[in-house]
DNA sequence: GTATTTGCAAATGATTTGCAGTGCT
DNA sequence: AGCACTGCAAATCATTTGCAAATAC
């Protein structure tokens, strides 16, 4: 079991249950929209409001603590900060999940081919999952 | 001189002033955000509403003639479909622009590594562009 | 002539803000 | 104790909708 209290320490956040939760929710999912987060956190504490949802959301993502992925046609998910890493989405069932790729080489080409000094890419893979084929 | 005309009836949708003025930015600014276009197409067209330019803007994405490109903490940009290619987005200056580069390899590697069958890839590099170095 | 598009105003949906009270360190 | 966090309600911002008049074909 993760040390949640840690985690928002290191990142000079203070130790509030609706954030333990939140990070919970959102390490056990993977990758989670706000709605379905919000829909989630309620069972286990209703009282949150969906201000304090966005508010620690921000506050995460500023601080680097979670990752937002944008996604076309639909709205974002938040992830984990974790270390590089390109997202598949499965066209059919709408899930995300992470695949390790190293794109060295490619960055390597844009950078020659534009004159961009380029610091980072992100990657997302489209197509069917496995399950859904 | 392009005929945003033939292209609109291309794509089964009707002629109109609007549509080709919004067209036509777009097609000059490469990139542009919903605010902008609405600025700038204001100019030409004083009494163009809002509404309008969402309705047609949702029309000419749900047709395929301009697509929407999802840029990491900002809004969305539109721009003309064109034949497949990437984005670079400069850190500094917040412009966005094309770059194409082959990423036949990268799909089969991630087709192998993960299972999906992957239709689609969209690829964004962040950096800082000759420019603004 | 008919169906679609436009522009307006109002409605909705998503996110943010202000503030008083509470909880963390 | 002091500052940050929470929850509520209200405010703001973005986008959509309904409808009557105008326009495209």
């Amino acid at each position: 079991m993760k040390q949640y209290t840690v985690i928002l320490k290191d990142y000079d956040l203070k130790v509030t249950p609706q954030r333990i939760n939140i990070l919970k929710i959102i390490d056990k999912e993977g990758h989670i929209s706000i709605e379905d987060l919000y829909t989630q956190i309620k069972e286990f504490f209703p009282s949150i409001s969906l201000a304090t949802l966005y508010k620690n959301i921000n506050t995460m993502c500023d601080t680097g603590l979670i990752k937002e992925i944008k996604i076309p046609h639909s709205k974002s998910k938040y992830e984990l900060s974790k270390e590089d890493h390109s997202h598949l989405l499965c066209m059919k069932c709408g899930k995300v999940e992470d695949i390790k790729i190293s794109a060295d080489k490619f960055i390597q080409k844009a950078e020659n081919l534009s004159g961009y000094k380029i610091e980072n890419i992100s990657i997302l893979f489209k197509g069917v999952c496995p399950s859904c084929q």
